[in-house]
DNA sequence: GATGAATGAGATTTCATTCAT
DNA sequence: AATGAATGAAATCTCATTCAT
């Protein structure tokens, strides 16, 4: 590269760099967009050096989702105590997951948008890391329905489709509080709470939106 | 095309087919691998006229998003009616919503995903139906809170939060109806609705999720 | 391209003019090293209308090998009458072979260099072609046989490794021809004839050659 | 390499091994095909070893070509006594020859396909061992004719093309022997000599094939 | 004697786009 | 209203080769 960038460097640590540029081109441009040119000149590399140790580009995103999806779903779990209640449980991993997605927002972006949009290869890689994401929620909120006495009404269809209302909220309000001046993640996370629990809180004591007369 | 295909129709059907085919080959293999050999094909046209018409790839494909997401404003705006109460214009609404995306995947990925991922002048393109959603549902939430006696608890800011948690939601909610095999429109509307309002009453009602003291 | 050459040339002719060049530059540099730029410049168009027309450089090769061996089998198929004796045919097929050889020297390059050092798919292609050739002297080989008192001589085994031996003669000696000054193709095929004939005859007549005692 | 393979061996032995595996690699593959990264992972040995031993790819192919060339030479030169008669040479070099060939397939295919279809330099190499062979030959049909009273019908030039054809004949034989079951390296050899000798002894005897009246 | 780290150059291939009719 | 012919530009990827140790 000429310029006066350290060389000569382990394998693993330029590993780290290259995926660093490109998470980062890749949530600028988008996946196809993104050129290995530009990706290894952000790494501080040549290509050959970049397909020597990541073989492909498809590989190289196959490896940034994997490398980002771990950090996030490894982030949220560290953050959570089994023995807490469940809703502290889940007001801790929400917390933890926008303070992620607000110091990550590239890795958040390739997450979030990118590997869903991209071919079934990516988005398998992605929804592997969103099941983990809907497992958790769906354990929590299925814990909190057998503490409470009206559990019988909440089927396993419908507190999968809870997860996944609660999930898409959350994705919706990173993507807020990423683009939005003003609101930190700290806020995100209250509005989440609020929004999410005192929902599920209703539900949980029986008390379901009254669906109109005559409509399926 | 030398195949028997019909020739030497008006103008403005001519372009429907074209929006037809791009919106179908970029919900398959994503705007930029999407080319235009192939929607043309779809098309049943040469790729000359596809440029003759809709001018490069660029303004196809934001002819597409604004077509997509014109219809789905549409079709939401046509089911609420401005005369009844908040929770029942939500309802009618939300309903329309998840028909409309189960009814036209392709334009549903092309709006959510597509138009998200390939750069501002596209983003910019899909944020503004979003905007349009967004007001609507703020306006629903805080005419719904002028009825209530704690209104007052309710920031503007919160009050956006709470619609950007309940777009997201939704959005989430349709994406899994539409991959998941025997959830149906009318079952993530019902979800949606039971996990949206009962919490957003629990808020118009006072009843805030109670923080753990000492977090921010 | 910019130059003065012709445009806007039927696809036919272009496709010609693409498989003139391609022969001309593989028998130049060999197949791997010929460049698909360079053949494109020579048949005075850009690189991509060479994909549009041939589809790749292993297709490009393969439709030059077809052509060329189709162009030098009829050559020889031309010039052979099943009515004369088998030892006319021969001396027919011959004379047309050396013709055609001398005169397109590249196609004989990619016919019998090329198309059999660059892997399977194509050392099929020119295996085609060989068999033909080896089916029309083993048919000649046989028939001369018949007529002959001492057939019972000759196995089907041997017979068609006398084919071999022969067209491995003609083709050295093609060789020669091309890259020897002073040696014409009416030569080398009076060569071959008494080289190869004269030994047949023998074979016919009986006489094999003595093969030293006490050895396999 | 990192593996269990044996270190630190003399550069004699090394060398042998990395020309070993080019021979192989470049049979298989062809020459512009094979890669030195194949090469030296199938020595055993890193890529910079190979070029402070063997120079460059064109230098390492030459290397092999002549290794080749000169075992193949040896081979056929130890076996040949001058002191016996010539059709006794010719068929002990024979035999030499095509064992040799079919113990050594990649060596075979090396010098007989691969060096003469990438460029000069390498033909210039194969066609020395050739010439060595073109030599031994003429040099027997020269002294068998001058042992015959017919000898003044055969000028040089066309014991050149007859060496030509027989040679040409041989190495036919070798690679349909090589690729075709059930033929064994001394059934060629016998049926080159029944092909080859007799036809020269006819022409040693002043029976040359009678050309078609009127025709070149 | 031997290798891990690194690259300049160039290969094939694809794509959005236009011209001439 | 419509298309066959054609291309400039740029993408991914591979390769022979060298440096520093």
């Amino acid at each position: 590269m000429g310029d006066g960038r350290t060389k000569r460097m382990p394998r693993a640590e330029r590993e780290r760099q290259m995926l660093d540029a490109a998470v980062e081109v890749i949530a600028r441009h988008g996946y196809t967009a993104a050129s290995m040119d530009e990706i290894a000149e952000l790494a501080g590399v040549s290509k050959p050096l970049v397909y020597l140790y990541l073989n492909s580009k498809d590989d190289l995103f196959t490896a940034c989702i994997r490398r980002e999806a771990a950090a996030l779903t490894e982030a949220v779990r560290a953050a959570v105590r089994p023995c807490l209640p469940a809703d502290r449980q889940l007001w801790d991993g929400v917390q933890a997951f926008f303070a992620y997605t607000a110091e990550h927002p590239d890795g958040w972006t390739v997450l979030h948008l990118q590997a869903r949009t991209h071919g079934p290869r990516f988005t398998a890689e992605a929804d592997a890391m969103r099941a983990e994401m809907t497992a958790f929620v769906t354990r929590l909120i299925a814990s909190a329905a057998q503490e409470s006495p009206h559990s019988r009404d909440l089927p396993a269809a419908e507190i999968e489709g809870l997860a996944m209302a609660l999930i898409g909220a959350a994705e919706s309000l990173a993507d807020w509080a990423n683009t939005t001046d003003g609101i930190t993640a700290p806020q995100a996370a209250a509005t989440l709470m609020n929004f999410a629990w005192s929902g599920l809180g209703d539900l949980m004591s029986g008390n379901r939106w009254a669906t109109p007369v005559g409509l399926a």
